[in-house]
This record gives C-alpha cells, structure tokens and sequence, in this order.
DNA sequence: CGTATAACCGGATATAATCCGGTGATACTC
DNA sequence: GAGTATCACCGGATTATATCCGGTTATACG
C-alpha cells in the first residue's frame, strides 16, 4: 500500500487548466464571468478549477504590475558577488544580510565563476553607489562586478506555458 | 502658457496611495471592500484611487504568479551575450529574434561593451542545450557565458515601494 | 469671508461570486 | 453488458461585491 499518495492528489492539466493559467498570468483581476467565457466554461466549474489551481499550488498567489520608472525604480543593475569561501557559514551569512536589503529584488546562488547573482532596482546611480558600497561591506565579500541596464528589451511576462511543447 | 500640463496631470501620491499600491502588489485580487478596509478608507473613495492609480499608469497590470517548477520550467539560468560589433542593424535584428525564443523571458542590454543579459526558464538541462544552440547561431553572437541558478535565495516580489524612504 | 475644488461617506442599484441540486459522460466492477 | 461510482458540467438562487450617485466636510484660494 502506497501511503505517500493520500497526502498529494497529483492531477494532470489538461488544455483548459493550461488556458485558464495563461489568462490569469496576463490578466489576473479578470471577474471569473469573464474568464468562464474565454475558456468555453459556464462560471461554475470555471470557478471550481481555479480554486483548486490555486490549492494545489499551480497559482501562487496574484499581485499588481507596477510602473518602476514612475515610482522611482527606473534603474536596474546586476552585481555580481563572489564570497571569499564557500563554507556555508559565510553562504548563510550573505543570503541574510542580502535578504534584508530591500533594493536587492533577486538574489540568486550560481554555478560557473562567481558565486551570487543580484538584481537592484533603483530610483538612480546616486543610490547605486550607496547600496553598493552596503553590499561590498558585507562579510566575505571579495569581488564584485556590476552591470548597469541600458535598455529592458524583454521583461519577464511570467512563465512560456506553450513553449514546452516546441522542444 | 504651458500647454503640456494639460495632457498629463501631475499627482503627488499620498500615503494612502502608496498603501494601495503595495497592497495590490501582494495581493493583487482582494476585493475592493478588503482593501478599503486596510488602507482606512470606505469602498468607494477607495475604488476611485484604484482606477486613478490604473488611469495614470502606476499600476501596468495584474497577474496571477504561477509555480515555476510544478508546471515544468525548474530550471533558470542566465546567458551573457556578446555581439560582433555595433551598429543598430545586428542590434536591433538580435533583440528582435530574442524576442521570438519564449524560452528567454528577460533580455537586458547592459553597459559595457556589446552585452546583454538573458534569463531563461527551462524544464532541464536538456532544454537549455537545445535553446543555446539558437541562441549562439543567432547572427551577430560572437561570445557567450551560461551561469546556471543552483538556488533561488530571493525573488523578484515587486517594486520595494519603503525602501526608497531610507536611503 | 465666500467660493471652488477635492476627497470622502453611505445608501441604492447593477453585477459578480458562490452555493446547490440535477444531468450527462466516463470508467470501473461484477 | 448492466449497474454503480465518479467526475465535470450546467443553470438558477442566494449572497456578496462593485459601481454609481447625491450629499457633506475640509481645504485652498481669491
């Protein structure tokens, strides 16, 4: 007997669950009549299904797509951040000191040459300067290289859900 | 006369807007009465400050965020490209075929050379060879550098609207 | 001091979310 | 192959919410 299975009801997507993903993704505070109407459901069982996205976890939560520029966030840099040893000490350390700097929106661990990847946003490179030189203080922090965003040629719309089945 | 004030009308946000504003970020299909409730103000000033905050492009869109790994996109990883030279025709036909691979869900040009930074979400490692030989045969792509994400320590959870105040 | 403007409130109405009983399709059992 | 359980769906009833509107208060400005 498979106990492990009562816990997690693994239930497979199909085209509907897909296209109802796609259209929250782009349009989150869509009314659920609407919704209903651009999946080819009536609004109860278009509700059902999103109740239950949302219970499984398929949809993490919903949020408001803000302006950066006009709220003061107009500049995006990328520092890189390579710690003076890898014990998980100084890791533990500078993802907790990262976490509490709010202007740092990413931070991931990476392989292949240096150790952390941030993402900032920033009202201007006034702010860089301060921010950067909070982050260089860090303990065990030795290199560090920034790029400066010129231009936002494509900025993230969420996850390609059609684009698995092309591969 | 100053004509231009005319088309757009400047508006100082208050405290109370920016309340509504990083609520929404959050929380980004409460209902109107909730969210008057927690900004201190009843439904229907508060849904005119919603509609104004749309109206005035402070708030771009809403949208459901999704679970990345639970619907097969695992995998991040960065790619730093660099092209053979810079005239505005490899630019601009690079982004425009960047634009085209739905793999590739965020594309800077960053200072600092011919460089731009890419960000993509993949099911695996298989993808990602599959995608890279796009990428890398891509007319103008002379040079490129993958740093797979090992882990994600923080992600992007929206513009930090406080944190502006402390700097 | 008077007036214009802006933001607010609360009640009325329109719209939407949610609940519930019933129906049809599918799959599984005997 | 008949019977039964399960699932997804629909449409109507109910509850909750969004939206509209008139009236009130506060503030800025002449």
């Amino acid at each position: 007997m498979i106990v492990s299975q009562a816990l997690v009801k693994i239930r497979t997507l199909d085209r509907i669950d897909m296209n109802i993903l796609e259209t929250l993704q782009r349009e989150g505070r869509i009314s659920n009549v609407e919704l209903a109407r651009r999946v080819n459901l009536s609004a109860s069982p278009c509700i059902d299904r999103v109740k239950r996205l949302e219970q499984e976890g398929y949809i993490e939560r919903y949020g408001a797509l803000l302006n950066a520029s006009r709220l003061g966030f107009g500049t995006t840099v990328f520092i890189q951040i390579t710690l003076d040893n890898t014990t998980s000490d100084v890791f533990d350390r500078f993802k907790n000191d990262v976490l509490n700097i709010p202007h740092v929106v990413e931070c991931h661990m990476v392989a292949g040459g240096f150790d952390y990847l941030l993402k900032l946003r920033l009202p201007n490179m006034d702010a860089y300067r301060t921010i950067l030189a909070q982050i260089v203080d860090l303990p065990g922090v030795i290199k560090n290289h920034t790029y400066v965003v010129i231009e936002q040629v494509k900025q993230d719309e969420g996850l390609p859900l059609k684009a698995n089945e092309q591969l």
